[in-house]
DNA sequence: CGCTTTTGACCAGCGC
DNA sequence: GCGCTGGTCAAAAGCG
């Protein structure tokens, strides 16, 4: 159970990509579509999310917005969510500032306690030394999945408006931006360099939206409508 | 015709 | 200051 996730880390994504100090995984009910990870990455340490509480989240990403919820209410911005293909999702604290899994563990025992089947793990990586000077982005979410194709329907309507070759990348980036006025969530899309099979789709900013997939398609893509961001 | 995609140019941030 | 790189712009092309 351990090898598709613990192969996804080993190749290293994260620290490649400037990854924080620390980050944290866990993973979902089976009903949500993302089947139990079972175990982490060996360096990072385990410890365990009540399953009751995993239950209650509507969505996967409802569960991460409610930690990103509980990080910018105590003023801590940039956190990310990392969602590793359809067996975990971790999250992390932007480089630029501590990540407080303190807390976010408080917002999750404060939720409910119970369970034992779920895990969440924290890690403490090294990396490069932060420096103040980024400037302040928004909450971004970063899913990597197995998929034929780049771009997953997740109920909303999205405008390309660039693509680039990213360097030591065999695959270009590709920009979109939310179709719906006043929404200036953003998403990339690049597929990993070492597996071409796995699509990084990053999401950047809040819809301010409902998702405006027709009612059709939802039904027939229930499965991916678990990405409400 | 209107919307989307493509793609080269441009801009800003960062490291040296 | 300069060069590199990632991100965005915008005109042109494509498509239904």
């Amino acid at each position: 159970m351990a090898s598709t996730s613990q192969a996804m880390l080993n190749q290293g994504l994260f620290e490649e990509q400037e990854m924080p100090t620390q980050m944290g995984f866990f993973s979902f009910a089976p009903h949500l579509n993302f089947p139990q990870l079972g175990s982490c990455h060996q360096s990072l340490k385990s410890f365990t999310i009540p399953h009751s509480l995993v239950a209650d989240a509507p969505s996967t990403a409802n569960l991460a917005e409610t930690l990103i919820s509980s990080a910018a209410a105590k003023q801590r911005e940039d956190v990310t969510a990392y969602l590793g293909g359809p067996h975990l999702l971790s999250l992390q604290r932007s480089s630029a500032n501590l990540w407080a899994w303190g807390e976010v563990n408080e917002c999750l025992s404060s939720k409910r306690s119970g369970g034992d089947d779920h895990h969440l793990g924290v890690s403490a990586m090294k990396m490069k030394k932060i420096k103040a000077r980024r400037k302040v982005r928004e909450p971004r979410f970063c899913f990597k999945t197995m998929s034929d194709v780049d771009v997953l329907d997740d109920g909303y309507k999205w405008r390309k408006y660039g693509q680039k070759v990213v360097k030591n990348t065999l695959h270009p980036r590709s920009y979109y931006r939310c179709t719906q006025d006043n929404c200036r969530v953003k998403k990339r899309v690049e597929r990993l360099a070492e597996d071409p099979r796995m699509v990084i789709t990053t999401y950047e900013g809040r819809h301010v939206h409902s998702p405006s997939h027709d009612l059709e398609d939802s039904q027939a893509n229930s499965q991916l409508n678990n990405f409400f961001f």
